[in-house]
RNA sequence: GGCCCAUUCGUCUAGUGGUUAGGACAUCAGGUUUUCAUCCUGAAAACAGGAGUUCGAUUCUCCUAUGGGCUACCA
């Protein structure tokens, strides 16, 4: 692997389930890096020891597996710069903090949170509701500028808290070139002394995310749009370490369908949708529902999410996940935020059902229904999605909406009942079921023709007969051919139906 | 409030100075179908506003508006 070959990461916070947004963000990554024969790597970002909630990396994880978004490195899949969780490599960032002091571009603060709490609320009271921690104002706190140079190393030997700050600059334009935005100028008398190394021992976002992306050779910073505030920031240590800094794209934040705001947990379920790759379950027993167990297939939600954002500047829509490798650019990533639209995730998921080959549709479909399925012919299941999959969405609508394809049906559609079965039903049936009761192959093509003689034979409309044989056949007043359905059902079932549902339907007439 | 980013049909978007502003989803109307779905055809539907620059702006610049993000010892 040459110096120049491309290396992206993924760097979820493990503080809770990634949605969709960030699974976007990864597949964007990933789509990057295969595109350009590079690396994709994921790193836990876990410096926040306060947020850490249990079970979030393992979701994170199996989430990015059900999607197909599989890591080259990152924990769990091996790699030359691990460890890939941030815990774990706590101890490398402090040298790097200190050597920062050395420079001069950063310098140790002892200021408690309750004393800057302190300062802000007093800055707000005096109407300035942005106090910061910068050029100005570090001059009048406890930092290592400001103290002497004893007393400081007094307190740190003493092991008083402190943090590392980054002496950010007065007056300067950074700039830096996004890969979806073009240039962004950021004068750094609009940013703060930030925080690198907390008092905790551990470095903040800022630090430990140039360092590592330093460190695991990463080519391509490519995140949401809520990081960009803070790129001119990274721009600036990545230079204050003498280190070349990676490309950035800051990719377009996902938005709520009804009015205001980005997409957030709660959305889903209070619009009807999953806002998850996959179910969550919280400690507290709340559950946040997912488009897997929804029973959306990963390669329509992947490609839904792909075009929110992003599109290959052709009319083709439906893109397996090689061809939107194939087709994936940074530059036709769109920079305004997409509005979330449930309905297309529909057709998406539409599309990829009618697009599955049968017999794989009746494997997923014995699967996902089990018991009621099990002594059925895979011939049989294999059949029945054929016929089902044209006004099907998903896998189980099959089984739902095809309900009579697996049993005679108990209950009959009374809309239908009422406006279709009228006095002659019950001999046009009987009658009917003798004709069927002859023929032998039993095939589609050959009930069709028997039934189009039946209703010559008898002078009457298609729509006068054919309705009532699918009311007695299958209850309901719609659905794929009759011929299909019979031809599968076969013979004696079908005589069986015939034979007990006629009656049954006449008496509730009565 | 400050800073940053964005703004084409209801939604996702194509479009990079001269187009009847294109497509998809959704909607509506016809056709096909025993029916529903599919499918086919068609319709309605957009350049946020105002100044410039230019022979000419959706496209370039500025201003305004609107939306979004950030503004922690969170990521």
């Amino acid at each position: 692997m040459s110096d120049n070959s491309v290396r992206v990461r993924f760097a979820p916070s493990p503080t809770g389930p990634l949605h969709m947004g960030g699974v976007r963000t990864a597949l964007y990554n990933y789509l990057f890096a295969k595109k350009n024969n590079g690396t994709f790597i994921i790193r836990i970002e876990d410096t926040d020891q306060t947020r850490y909630v249990e079970g979030a990396e393992a979701y994170i994880m199996e989430a990015l597996k059900w999607c197909g978004i599989t890591p080259d490195e990152g924990p769990g899949y091996g790699g030359e710069y691990g460890p890939y969780k941030q815990s774990e490599r706590k101890e490398m960032y402090k040298p790097y903090a200190e050597k920062l002091i050395e420079n001069g571009k950063a310098y140790y603060a002892f200021d408690t949170s309750e004393e800057l709490d302190a300062v802000r609320k007093q800055a707000q009271k005096m109407k300035m509701p942005n106090w910061q921690y910068n050029s100005v104002t570090r001059t009048s706190m406890q930092n290592s500028l400001t103290l002497p140079e004893d007393e400081v190393k007094k307190r740190l030997e003493n092991g008083d808290p402190y943090v590392i700050r980054f002496k950010m600059p007065r007056n300067r334009d950074v700039r830096f070139e996004d890969k979806i935005r073009g240039w962004v100028v950021v004068n750094t008398n609009n940013l703060d002394d930030k925080v690198l190394y907390k008092s905790d021992g551990m470095p903040t976002y800022h630090l430990a995310n140039i360092v590592d992306d330093h460190t695991m050779k990463i080519t391509h910073v490519i995140r949401g749009e809520e990081w960009l505030p803070s790129a001119p920031l990274h721009v600036l240590l990545y230079e204050a370490f003498e280190w070349k800094a990676p490309s950035f794209a800051h990719c377009p934040l996902l938005l709520r369908p009804d009015g205001n705001g980005k997409l957030s947990k709660r959305d889903g379920d209070r619009l009807g949708f999953p806002v998850f790759p996959i179910d969550w379950h919280t400690k507290e027993g709340e559950k946040y529902s997912g488009y897997r167990e929804n029973g959306y297939f990963s390669g329509a939600f992947i490609n839904m999410l792909a075009f929110l954002g992003w599109n290959p500047g052709t009319t083709q829509e439906i893109f397996s996940i090689e061809e939107m490798i194939e087709a994936f650019t940074l530059e036709r990533v769109s920079k305004a935020g997409a509005k979330f639209d449930a309905n297309k995730t529909n057709w998406f998921q539409q599309q990829y059902l009618r697009a599955t080959e049968n017999d794989i549709l009746a494997e997923l479909l014995k699967e996902e229904i089990g018991q009621p399925l099990k002594d059925i012919t895979n011939t049989y299941l294999s059949k029945a999605c054929e016929l089902m999959k044209e006004r099907s969405t998903f896998i189980k609508d099959i089984y739902e909406e095809g309900n009579y394809l697996f049993a005679n049906p108990t209950e009959f559609d009374e809309k239908t009942v009422r406006k279709k079965w009228k006095e002659n039903a019950v001999t046009l049936m009987t009658e009917w079921q003798a004709v069927l009761s002859e023929i032998s192959d039993f095939e589609a093509s050959t009930i069709e023709k028997e039934f189009k003689s039946f209703i010559a034979e008898k002078e009457l409309g298609i729509g006068k007969v054919l309705p009532l044989f699918r009311l007695v056949i299958t209850g309901k007043g719609m659905g794929p051919s009759m011929f299909e359905i019979t031809a599968l059902l076969g013979k004696s079932e079908t005589l069986i139906r015939m034979e007990q549902n006629t009656s049954k339907i006449q008496a509730l007439k009565e």
